[in-house]
DNA sequence: ATCCTTGTACGACGATCGTCGTAGTTTGAC
DNA sequence: GTCAAACTACGACGATCGTCGTACAAGGAT
């Protein structure tokens, strides 16, 4: 086979679905994810330390990606992530920036 | 047994985690129960009109109620439902406009 | 008392989810 | 060419999910 690049597939802006974002923002490995990209902008699955295992942490990764929450690219043997973050503030006006402060404000709360 | 007024439990504030509001919200039916609370303020789960059965129906909405985002009071045979503005307006800034808006939008959106 | 309306409890069902380990592939470095 | 690093594919597992139907309970109206 010719050595094509690997590609990853990602939902058109016009596909992405607010029940599918939630949903993909509704698992606190994922959440943890998000933040760390609204903070760091791009970086590697591996520069995150979830407390999953690899496949798992794969996993994760795909779910947010199919979601149109994150964008996935290939460089060298690293795959980095960022978010979507025009498609979502084009579709979904502040959502994103209100679930991660929201987040913030949860971890700092007095439990 | 002396009749007992029904009663339902609802998560305390402070109870109120993120990423089961996100969940409770990531489903098309609870969406739009969310979104008719939004315009209408309180109503009776009959009151909506769902595509589902009505075991489905009370399903759903025990879902939101113990996600933290319906409160849920017994008048008679109905049961009245309104959405915790307060408790998620003050955990979660935004959130509750953010969604809803975000799924008018999505309604509103050419598919 | 008898109904009707409204909602519940329970159990079932297939589907999806989050997790993992193992075995593999791709790429860059030596 | 060899090796290690980064990530994937696949299958498995128990748990949860969304859905339903049936049978039941509570309250209001007559």
């Amino acid at each position: 086979m010719t050595p094509q690049p690997r590609t990853l597939d990602h939902p058109d802006r016009s596909e992405i679905r607010l029940e599918d974002v939630l949903h993909a923002l509704s698992d606190p490995v994922r959440l943890q994810v998000v933040r760390f990209l609204a903070r760091t902008g791009e970086s590697s699955c591996s520069a995150i330390d979830l407390a999953v295992s690899k496949s798992t942490s794969t996993h994760h990764f795909r779910v947010l990606r199919e979601a149109g929450v994150i964008r996935q690219v290939y460089r060298g043997t690293a795959k980095m992530s960022s978010l979507r973050r025009e498609d979502l503030d084009a579709l979904f006006p502040g959502l994103l920036d209100t679930v991660v402060n929201a987040y913030d404000a949860q971890a700092a709360r007095p439990s």
